[in-house]
Formats: structure tokens, C-alpha cells, sequence
DNA sequence: TCACAACAATTGAGCACTCAAGGATATTTT
DNA sequence: AAAATATCCTTGAGTGCTCAATTGTTGTGA
């Protein structure tokens, strides 16, 4: 086994351990699921906390139907609702409710500091955070929503 | 929203990418999924080629049930066969083939040559995956299986 | 020796997706 | 103008898991 699949072999593991701390913390605290959570992030993202669904699918890097599926228990507990384009009756909007901002301001903390506690302390030092990702980045880590930083 | 919590939506963005990547190439060329692949591979690793199930759910960071899933159509392709324990009848073994063991081995071979052509060339230097190894194995990227360096 | 806790595996139900198909609508081509 | 093609979204079916419940077996302690 070369280096390279060494690497791509831990990053599926890393993944996989990440996303089931993720799915904890932020379940336990606010009900949504990690994938729940960058959903609602880049709605927040957006202007007016609208999209097209087409276009928060390709942002999520999901395909239309999956965007569907996430979205449906979402609106039904009222943190998203959907719109209509008056000009294009193809075209659905995923719109943030209200209830749906303030869901995603408490998890975005929860989550900025659950990765935080990931990511310092013990081993890490100063520029390997920003290294991670850019080397993240690199392997197709992209697509984040604009967000103002949030220094903790 | 700080760098820890970028870093860590990079990550998941960078594995749901290379997932699809090896999904593709490895379900293209020998009918694997990279699950499935990983799941050959903790078994080539282990002695004899066989493993508790239990162990394996262990291994690959599954529960035992995802195991069970997991190996049935392994299982019904004759990659992958059951052994019972002759000393405790709760006990399962997962054995590969003889099939099993080759079509790991072209499936290895393939897995490394795709992972060598994510990570090298373009911005890639000569630190980059040692350093990247490292930094996914203090995220949890561990539990690969021992196998002999495969230079490629 | 016996009761019960721990262990191993499986199965039903549910979550989180993809792919393919299909319907409706808009755009492009003829 | 009409036909062909592209776009958007949803739904059925399938994949890949987890959790909870269940069954059967083994190990431990009284």
C-alpha cells in the first residue's frame, strides 16, 4: 500500500469519525444532523437566506433529489420553507425561516467550538490548522459559504 | 465562522469527493465499492485472511450490523466466505476467497495508482502527504490495516 | 451448580444519500 | 411557429449505514 493511499484510506476515517461527532453535538443540542447544519450554513450564506434548490445542491455538492429529501424534514419542523420563482415556475426557493436563523446561529457556535476542541490543544500547533486546509482544499474541500469570520 | 470549523467542512467536502472518485474507479474496474474495498482489505491484512466479524465491524469503524450488511453481497459474489468458530458458537469468521484475495489485489493496485494521481503533481510537493497522513491520523484516522509498503 | 451479565450476530426500521424516470416548464433550434 | 433540447423538481428503488430489539451462547460470581 503506497503513501498516497495511506493518506486517502485516513481521510475516510477521519471523516467518518468527525461526522459522528458532529451528528452527536449538534443533535443532541439543536436537533440537526451535520449534514443538517451546512445545509442551514449556506442558506445562511446566501442573500436574503434563499436559494434555488438546484443551486443549494450543487453548493452542497448533492444531487437535486438529495437536496429534496434534506429539505422536506426541515420544512416540516419549520427551520426552512419553500418559495416560489414568480418568473419561472420550474424553480423552487429554499427560503430561512426565522426560527431557522436562530437554529443555525446557536448550532453554528456549538459547532465552532466542537471543532475547536478537535483542533487544539495536544499536538496541534500553530500553522497546522491553516496547512489542513489548505492541503483540504486542495483534494476539492471547497464550496464553503461566505461567512463573516467568527473569532472564538 | 472560525478555521477550526472551516477546516473540518473542508474535510468533509475533500471525503465525499474522493469517495466518489474511488466508488467510480474501483465499481468501473472490479465491481467494488471503496467500502467494499476497505472491507477486503482489513481482511487481506489479517492472518489466515480472516477475521471475527465482530472484529472486522471493529476494524473498518462499522457496528456489527453494518458489518452483517455489508458482507452479504460480498458473500453471495464468493469474495468473502463464513467460518464458524469451532469453540464459540456465537462467533462468525469473514475469510476471503481465493477470488476474493485476487480481486483484491487488482483492486489495490487500481486504488493506488487513482490515490497517487489525487495527490501528486500540480501543487503537491514533497511534505505535503506525510504531513497531511499525520495530520488525519491525530483526527482519527487510524486502524488501517498492516500491509507491506507497496511502492509504486 | 446456577443465575445473570456480557458477548456475537442478525433483522426491522429509519436516516442519508444516488440514480433513473417522469412531469412540467423554459430555451434553443429548425 | 413548431419541434427538439435543456432545466428543475419530485418520486421509486436501491445502496450503505445506525440504532434497537432479539436470539443464542459463553463467562463470571455467588
Amino acid at each position: 500500500m503506497n503513501e498516497y493511499l495511506d493518506a486517502c484510506l485516513r481521510l475516510a476515517r477521519a471523516q467518518a469519525l468527525l461526522v459522528k461527532r458532529f451528528d452527536h453535538q449538534l443533535g443532541r443540542l439543536h436537533g440537526l444532523s451535520f449534514a443538517d447544519f451546512q445545509l442551514l450554513q449556506q442558506l445562511g450564506g446566501a442573500p436574503g437566506g434563499r436559494m434555488r434548490r438546484v443551486d443549494l445542491a450543487a453548493a452542497l455538492g448533492l444531487t437535486a433529489s438529495g437536496v429534496t429529501r434534506s429539505l422536506g424534514p426541515l420544512e416540516r419542523i419549520g427551520l426552512v420553507e419553500r418559495e416560489p420563482d414568480p418568473r419561472d415556475a420550474r424553480v423552487a426557493y429554499a427560503a430561512l425561516t426565522d426560527a431557522g436563523r436562530e437554529r443555525l446561529q446557536h448550532a453554528e457556535k456549538a459547532a465552532g467550538q466542537l471543532a475547536a476542541s478537535v483542533l487544539t490543544g495536544g499536538e496541534w500547533t500553530e500553522g497546522d490548522v491553516p496547512a489542513l486546509a489548505g492541503y483540504l482544499t486542495r483534494l476539492g474541500g471547497t464550496g464553503l459559504p461566505e461567512r463573516p469570520a467568527a473569532q472564538d
